[in-house]
Order: C-alpha cells, then sequence, then structure tokens
DNA sequence: GTCTATATCCAGATAGAC
DNA sequence: GTCTATCTGGATATAGAC
C-alpha cells in the first residue's frame, strides 16, 4: 500500500492495484476504509503517529535542546535511509492533493514537536532569542533539504555521511 | 492553467476544464501539447526558465556570494508573496507524479545554478570549505522551508518581514 | 466481515468537418 | 489550426450472496 503510494502515487494508483497487492477483496478495502481517501488517510496517521512517537522519545530523554535536535536530524537521516518510502510519503507526496482537509506537514504533530524543542532551548540561551518558526526552520531546514535530496537520487552517500557536516551548518545558525 | 493546476492539483484538474478556463476547445488543446502531461510540462519548462533567469541575472550583477545569495533569496520570498501559484506549482507539486521523466527539482536548472555560487564563495574564502550540495542545503533550505510555511498559511505575516532575521541564520551556517 | 460481479460515470484521447 | 461530437477504457464505488 505504502509501496504502491509512494512509488507510483496516490492518483495513479488504483484501489484495484490495492486489492491486488494486499489480497484482500475491493468490498472489503471500501467496508474498511469507506473511500479511498480513507486508505491514505489512515496511513497517514499511522505514520504521522510513528514519526512522532520516536521524535517525543528523544525530547523525553533528558539533555539539551542541541543534544536532541541533533538527534532528531540523526533519527530522520537514519530512517530516511531504512524507510525511505514512508518519509518519502511524508515529505514529498503532496498531500493538499489527496488529503484536502488534513493539516500540512508543517503543521502536523512531528514538527510541532521539534517547535517546542527549539523554544525550550531558547529559554535556556542554547539558541539565540528569535521567532520560533525561523529558528525550527533554519535547524530543521538544511537537513530536510538533504533528505529530499537523497529521496530523489541526487545524493552520491547515505545521508549518515553527511551528518556531522550539516549538523554543525544547522547548529551554527541559531546557537547563540 | 496554471491557477487550476495549483489550486486544485494536476489530477484533480481535467483538460475540460482547461478547456473552458482558457477558452480554447479541448481538440485544439491536444493538437498543441499531445497529451495531458505535455500541458504541465510546457507550464513547468516556462516557469523554470523564468525563475533560472531571474536568479542568473542576480549572480550576473558583480558582487560577493553572500550578496548574491541574499539577493536570491529575498527574490524568491518577494516571487512567493507576489506569484504564490507559481512558487507553489514549482517546490510543492510532486512532479514525479506527472512529471516522471522530468528532472527532482533539486537538479534542475534554478538549483544548479545556486549550488554554482555558493562553490564559488568557497573558492573566494567567504563560505567554509565542505560539500558543496551541504552547504547549499544549509544556506537556502531554511528559507525554503519558510517559504512553504508561507504556502500552506502557517506563518502570520508576509515572508519580506522574516528575511533579515531568515538571511543572519542562513549566512552564520556556512558563514568562514 | 469478506467476497464477486456489476453499475455508473467521467477521464483522456481521437475523428473528421471546417 | 480549431472546433464539436464521439469513443473507449478504466476508475470509484456498490449490491448482494455467503
Amino acid at each position: 500500500m505504502l509501496t504502491l503510494f509512494s512509488e507510483h502515487g496516490y492518483f495513479a494508483t488504483s484501489v484495484q492495484d490495492i486489492s491486488s497487492e494486499s489480497g484482500v477483496s475491493v468490498g472489503s478495502i471500501y467496508h474498511h476504509f469507506g473511500d479511498k481517501e480513507g486508505i491514505a488517510r489512515s496511513l497517514y496517521h499511522a505514520l504521522s503517529d510513528q514519526m512522532s512517537s520516536r521524535i517525543s522519545w528523544i525530547s523525553a530523554r533528558q539533555g539539551t535542546a542541541h543534544d536532541q535536535c541533533r538527534e532528531i536530524v540523526k533519527t530522520l537521516f537514519e530512517m530516511a535511509e531504512e524507510e525511505p518510502l514512508v518519509m518519502d510519503f511524508m515529505l514529498y507526496a503532496k498531500h493538499k492533493e489527496f488529503l484536502p482537509e488534513e493539516k500540512s506537514i508543517c503543521s502536523s504533530k512531528p514538527f510541532e514537536l521539534m517547535r517546542t524543542i527549539v523554544a525550550a532551548g531558547m529559554e535556556s540561551g542554547e539558541i539565540r532569542r528569535m521567532d520560533v518558526m525561523v529558528a525550527s526552520t533554519s535547524l530543521f531546514g538544511g537537513p530536510i533539504r538533504m533528505i529530499v535530496a537523497r529521496l530523489d537520487d541526487v545524493l552520491q552517500a547515505p545521508l549518515p555521511h553527511y551528518l556531522d557536516e550539516v549538523w554543525e551548518c544547522a547548529w551554527k545558525s541559531v546557537a547563540t
């Protein structure tokens, strides 16, 4: 299901395709999900929750904002390598096209968690005082762009290879 | 055409819709563009060229890499405010879904130009020696993320309002 | 709840006059 | 080159037996 959506896209994937691949009949699929959008919505929520829990697990461990954010970037890089299709679906799919009422990825839970950590970092004095949104995009925008590049196959080495260099840049951008 | 694609998406826009909106008959559209993909491809190339020329015009003017890059970010911010649909189509549309053979946005001409400027900045000593891709994503990743946030309506003020703060972060991330 | 068979609709694409 | 009318396939979704 994820494979079909990520590789061919939502619109190029028919419910018949999903039925064939999953071994579940078309009728059952509609019984469970209501309509085609329901399939995507269900998948999106599952993946979003999975991502959120990984991030909140990181932020739950004690540590500075610096360490937490670095760990998040590291985790995102690892996820992108291990499960590129998940990353692709979360980042690159234009959810607006087939999940119109869904909140945009920017304001989804994983990104909100990141902003919370950034705000805490400002309180503690690790991060310069500025607009929280600006700080968040500065800190994570570079890494995310690297992930997109990797998913688009315009990067030679795996992401972890660039981690130190990427993180140094990211942190310098907001550090006090 | 751009309006339809950007607001409803490529797949939710029928050739009939395009015909109605443009006043050109379906037959003529197919005569000109071959198929539906051809319409999107043609639009994409036109916008990509337009963006490239604005960027190369900036880099053609004398100036440091710092000034050139700042001017690019400023221009991107202004474009996003003046022509959000263009930005949306270029950045946020998943071209892979309907322009499969097209190069990804990352390796498209505008982004290549940016990397060229960054590489020059390293030669001149303005930018730290590092992987050019890392430097480029660090420098432009934050600003791009801000644009996405703005297009997704999760930003209160217009982009130029954040320019100084965003640019300070971006430049700090790669400056020597 | 799960299946098969079917209904319905509308998309992309074409034919062929002008 | 431009139009109208039409074809055709395949998509979403449902009906109804089991």
